[in-house]
DNA sequence: TCCTAAGCGAGACGGTACGTCTTGTCTTCCA
DNA sequence: TGGAAGACAAGACGTACCGTCTCGCTTAGGA
């Protein structure tokens, strides 16, 4: 009869990828807080109950969702070295996978980081740029040394600081590419965080405070 | 006209006062997506409907409830020029009023900043944030000059900062003072500031990049 | 606006009929069994939800709704004395009223005392005839004597042949009207009541069993 | 290992007595209206897609798991004549093996006759005994001579007669044995069918009505 | 001091969404 | 082949909250 009977498995993952795509799509167009789950399971031409044997709520559908895009963003934050910062041999100045993954999904994440999006993801991002930021970057560098600020304070000020500045280009249109977002959001931080961790980045003089 | 000549109705303001104390006190206890309309009312004792007479909706009530904390927090962010900073006379590093004003509102704020908090309060509290920091202090210091990024940039960098360590500052007790906090805030950004804005704070050397 | 907006009684009164007349109308043409709460409202022009505001569910409505019937059956079944029995001068035997007004409401009743009724209905309206049975007529006629049965047991016995005769009536059209029916149902039943009650009814000669 | 490798017929059958089985204990734990296919299946330790195979539904389970029972009880109503009766040869009277069988599963009755029953059982069983007596009984009975009421309103009265007999007894534990009900329901009977089928059952005198 | 318009309590209602439950169907795979 | 396992559609359930409306009471502020 049903000619899409496959394996259960795969109907199973046909499933939840319709309704993960039907979310993705209804954010971008109306905004999170816009939709119900019988829009997403109507646009998914999935029936609502089957929505629940899946996910709890609208939120779990989108974070369980969200885990491939949080993993996408965790690859590239790769541990660094004191050295390679101040070698210049880094490449923090130029990796703008964040934003460029941000660009690819523009209207998502405009729509979740604005006054009609979600909370809880915001705040979830938010706290996961933070912990990225001390365990892949902040820690490492402060190896050895007392930091002039608690590492966590600078994981929450930049993670703060990107969320920001993500939601001030997503609401400018095209004028800026990821790359130029990324050096300037690269610049604005370095010097304090520099200070922070005590070294002197790209031969500047180490900032001398109070 | 004369729209603002409303009778000075005391009943009218009772019934407001109570509302507005009524959501405050709710939200610190039980989480601002936790509580209806109804709760509101009925803590404020005052029936549902006569909330539909003052306010359009809950976050009607908290938006114009928080005018005058919002003023409270924009009196202080006074414009302040270069050679105030350069001159070392600025109290910018010392002012804690942001975060004495949190502080004295700590569990209002960790509700609202929070996974179950407000969408909508949270940004625009960034936005507000940035659009102060942007009048009151990074214009004025860009006058005659040609930022290395724009300034409304650096305002939501820093909004998002703030925003950020606010957050970190609220889930963390009491171990910092906010005279503590606004230091490390203000390190942890002047010299980012003072590269986008070509000076020279404190006398650290001007950062160089590229 | 709304032309029909009279005083809050009477606005409840008329949902409320509305939700009754809907129910009637609905177990006369689908069976009870058949129908929703969905139905009902959709057919009473009332929102589902404001059904809840009246009644716990179907059954609820149903009883509720039967109240005022159970009186109008309850009102003929006036206490009756011996002397009236013995002496031919009670109406027992010609009151019809309880046939009458199945009759007049035929179609219900045969949906409701059908497969595809309610049981909740029908054991209900089963023990309400065993009291009534037992309270008006039984107990008084059973004054002074030692019944050969106990009068619940009669009222029992009585109450489900009652039913048993209001269906088999139902399911065979008019082919009897209600005093036939009066009738031969009295004339079953009262030899057994006068050999258990120890009276002679009609000049009959008492049975002497056992 | 494979204790389960009988016959597949046997399987079938042990599969189906085990869901009758699980059907009987759970009506008599929770009711019928109180169970779900789910919670039979539960308890038969069959999956639930595999009731589907052997029954419709609830229902239909009931039915045909009932059918040993009806039969149970049609045994005993042997046809019976004029003669017999008058003669007092019959044991009518002291025939008490319907209510020995509803003894013997009086929850099972209690809870199907009760108002978190089945209609379907109730009226089923209202009209598998009306027309047992009709065929067993009354016809026989009423052979060559005119009924006072036609034989099938005798059937239909008798049989709620007994329904509302079991429905009291079942109600009042065990102060009443099945002979002493059965003896009482004879005798409650017994003139009402004498007089419509115009007979002097056990000596009496013939009821003279009107 | 009285009168009158407002603020307000009370609560019915329509409407939308929620999360749960049950039913019956179907498909795949195992013994 | 009978059954286990389980995905799914369909749809009812009872609840929660929202925003609107109407009706009267009360009460404060102006006449």
């Amino acid at each position: 009869m049903n000619e899409l009977q496959e394996k259960p498995d795969r109907r199973r993952e046909r499933t939840r990828r319709a309704l993960r795509e039907a979310l993705i799509a209804l954010i971008a167009e109306r905004g999170y807080d816009g939709i119900s789950v019988s829009d997403i399971a109507d646009r998914a031409d999935i029936n609502r109950a089957t929505f629940y044997l899946h996910y709890k709520d609208k939120d779990d559908l989108l974070f369980r969702g969200m885990a491939e895009i949080y993993d996408a963003i965790g690859q590239h934050h790769q541990t660094i070295t004191r050295e390679q910062i101040l070698s210049g041999a880094d490449d923090l100045m130029n990796d703008a996978s964040d934003f460029e993954h941000v660009r690819a999904h523009a209207d998502f994440y405009r729509a979740l980081f604005s006054e009609r999006g979600s909370i809880a993801f915001t705040i979830s991002m938010l706290d996961y740029l933070a912990e990225t930021f001390c365990c892949h970057m902040l820690e490492p560098l402060a190896e050895g040394i007392e930091p002039a600020v608690p590492t966590d304070f600078i994981g929450a000020f930049l993670s703060g600081a990107e969320i920001g500045v993500i939601r001030w280009w997503l609401t400018r249109g095209d004028a800026y590419s990821p790359q130029q977002v990324a050096q300037m959001m690269y610049m604005m931080s370095i010097f304090g965080v520099a200070w922070a961790l005590k070294f002197n980045p790209h031969g500047a003089a180490t900032a001398s405070a109070d």
